[in-house]
DNA sequence: GTCTATACGCAGATAGAC
DNA sequence: GTCTATCTGCGTATAGAC
C-alpha cells in the first residue's frame, strides 16, 4: 500500500516536468504502483492535480506565517520575508514550475483558487508596508506593485533557473548562487525603502 | 492559399494559449484552412512550433537593439531600457508566454537558440552596469543580480497578468496599470541606484 | 487494494481525389 | 494546394478477477 504523500510527492515531479499532459502512468509507476490504482486513490487526474496544489499552499501558508511571527518591524521584516520567499521556493522548486504555467494559462485550471490562498498573505504584506511607511520606517513606494516586483523576482529565478544556470555559469540551486541572489535583491530593496 | 505569415500568426497565438499541446485543428481554423493543409506547408507540428519561436526571436533582437542604440548615459538609460522592455512585452504578449515556457521547461526545445540569443544583449546591459557604476553614476549592485531582478520584475507582469487580474482587479494590459507599474518600478531603480 | 485487460476518445499524420 | 476520409498511437478511465 502506498501512501497517499508518496503519490502525490511523485505527482509533483512529474507535473512539473511535463505539466498537465504528464502521463499517469508515469506517476504512478514512479511512486511504485499502476495508473488504475492511483486511480481509485484519486478519482480522476484532475482531482490528483488538484490535491498537489492544495498541498503545497499549505506548505506556504505555514512558512510566511512563521517567518512573519519572527521579525515584527521595519525593512527586518521585509528581508525575513525575502529570505523566506527564496528559501520556500529552494524547497518547492517542482511547484514554482507548476505554479509558474497555472498562473501563464490564462483560463488556468486552478487560478481562481490560488488566487483565493494567495489573498490573505498578499494584503497582510501591503497593510504592513502601509503602516511602516506611514510610520516612516519605510520610503514611500506603491506596496502593491512593490509585491509585484518582488514576487516576480524571486519566481523568476527559480522558475527559469535552467535558463540562468546557461547564461551565467553555474548552478542556480546551489546555495551560494540563491544566497547571492538574495543578498543583491535585499540590498536594493534596502537601498529603494531606507528613508530619506 | 494561405501565406506562412498567417499560419505563423496562428500558431503563435495558439501556442500561447495551450502551450505546446495546442491543437493542430484549431491552428488551422485560425489561420483559414484544415490540419491536412497547414501540414502540407510545414512538415510537422515541431516544425512549425520552432518556426514560431525563430520568428519571435527575430522581432526582440531588432526591437532590443534598437532601444539600446537610442538611449543616454546614467540612470537615463536604466529608464530607457526599463520602458522600452515594457513597451516590448506588451506589444509581443504571445512570445512573452511562449518564452516562460521554454524558460520553465528544464530540458527544454529551444532553450540553448534561446539563450544565445539573449546573450549579447545581457553582456552589453552589464558592462553598461559596471561602467556607470565604476564612474560613480550609478550606487553599486551587483549588475547581473540587477538584470536578473529586473527581467524576472518584467516578465512576471506580463506572463502572470490573469494572476495580477485576479489579485488586484484591473487590466494589467491596460496603458494605466502598465503605466503604473513601470513608474513604480523605475522608482524602485531610480532610489536603489542614486549614488549616495 | 491491487492487478490485467480493455474500452474509448482524441489528435497528429497520411492517402488520394480534385 | 486544398480538401475529405482514414489510419494510427497514445493516454485516461473502467471492468472485473484476485
Amino acid at each position: 500500500m502506498a501512501s497517499k504523500a508518496s503519490i502525490l510527492e511523485a505527482a509533483r515531479g512529474e507535473f512539473a516536468m511535463h505539466g498537465y499532459s504528464a502521463r499517469l502512468q508515469d506517476i504512478a509507476e514512479r511512486a511504485g504502483l499502476t495508473h488504475p490504482t492511483l486511480l481509485y486513490h484519486f478519482k480522476s487526474k484532475e482531482r490528483l492535480y488538484a490535491a498537489v496544489i492544495e498541498q503545497a499552499m499549505m506548505d506556504w501558508a505555514e512558512m510566511t506565517s512563521l517567518a512573519v511571527s519572527a521579525a515584527p518591524v521595519g525593512f527586518d521584516r521585509v528581508a525575513a520575508l525575502v529570505r523566506a520567499a527564496v528559501e520556500f521556493f529552494a524547497t518547492h522548486g517542482d511547484f514554482v514550475v507548476i505554479w509558474r504555467r497555472e498562473a501563464i494559462e490564462g483560463g488556468g485550471r486552478l487560478e481562481d483558487a490560488m488566487a483565493e490562498h494567495m489573498r490573505p498573505f498578499l494584503d497582510r504584506a501591503i497593510a504592513f508596508l502601509e503602516r511602516e511607511i506611514e510610520a516612516g520606517r519605510l520610503r514611500a513606494h506603491d506596496p502593491g506593485e512593490l509585491m509585484q516586483i518582488v514576487y516576480g523576482a524571486v519566481s523568476t529565478y527559480f522558475s527559469d533557473a535552467g535558463f540562468r544556470a546557461r547564461l551565467f555559469g553555474g548552478d542556480p540551486m546551489s546555495i551560494e548562487e540563491r544566497e547571492r541572489f538574495g543578498a543583491a535583491l535585499t540590498a536594493m530593496l534596502r537601498d529603494a525603502l531606507a528613508p530619506r
